[in-house]
DNA sequence: TTTGATGCAAAACGTTTGCACGGCA
DNA sequence: TGCCGTGCAAACGTTTTGCATCAAA
């Protein structure tokens, strides 16, 4: 697990180098941060891990670093809804797709080679060259099903009250 | 095809009625608007189609009335990318998704039963109850792939242009 | 008449950017 | 040393909201 995020840590470096760029305290904390964190979630959010952790890092540096990551292809970028960016670190770059509780917020992950399939044959009819896709689930999860509401709910909405002034 | 508007207009007055709202000339202008509108818009796109028409109706207004189309299901909100939002008005509800060319910006349609048949599977396996989807494929179009380069893509970039001041 | 809708302008939101300072190479 | 990265604060573009006015019921 901790090799894992070595490894991970040492392409980035690598990409830095070759893209002409330096390597700084605050590019190889938020990088190890995210690879560390569990995958999906927002500049918001990481911020918070930063905070928690050691040197807190600002909000338009982090948002540069990000976008590095995306192009170095160890990011990926979500649109699950409107307003924020929902990032997920890919170590595999191991394809799946997503459910989102409508509820709660909770991201489950899937795949399936059969829909991966289709999905480059509806492409080339439609004379397209795939490049990427996002596939997503909306629902309610077994917590909702089981319950009538979910108990990450509550945590979710008390995080965000705490998040914001 | 003027019929359907029509038909499409009086539900949606029902509607407004059954809600407790009230019917007002800029909710109907938007919505015939809206019903007469190719498929995905977002709400400046909108407020042009407007302005050509005959009442300018203000950007808040037509938020507002933008959100009570989604509320009585005559309208999909799409997130394609971040920042703006597209809507697409579904006549017959019929469900399909997208094609969205990285290029020139085109919006493809398609629909393939098998998908929709495994996505309800998924769901049940992962112990949730299926709301919506969205399956967005995002590539090149058949003029980047024949022509290197799409002539939508200037058109797009100069509607911008002209757009935004 | 009463209640809710509208338009305006200002606020809110996540994100990006210009600039002066600081740190990597 | 030179140049890139950082942090701050201000700008950005889309969307939401408070409030006074206006119109549907």
């Amino acid at each position: 697990m901790t090799r894992d995020i070595h490894k991970e840590l040492s392409l980035f470096s690598e990409y830095l180098k070759k893209a002409g760029l330096k390597i700084t305290n605050q590019r190889l904390l938020v990088a190890e941060t995210i690879f560390r964190h569990p995958s999906h979630f927002t500049v918001d959010s990481l911020a918070d891990s930063l905070k928690e952790r050691k040197g807190e890092i600002s909000r338009a540096t982090i948002y540069r670093i990000v976008s590095i990551l995306v192009e170095s292809g160890q990011l990926t970028e979500h649109n699950f809804a409107h307003g924020v960016r929902y990032y997920e670190h890919i170590p595999v770059s191991e394809h799946h797709d997503h459910l989102v509780c409508l509820d709660c917020g909770i991201i489950d992950e899937f795949m399936v080679a059969e829909i991966e399939k289709v999905q480059t044959q509806i492409a080339q009819q439609h004379g397209f060259v795939l490049a990427e896709h996002s596939l997503n689930l909306y629902g309610r999860c077994i917590q909702w099903k089981d319950k009538g509401s979910c108990t990450r709910k509550s945590e979710k909405e008390s995080a965000q009250k705490n998040g914001k002034g």
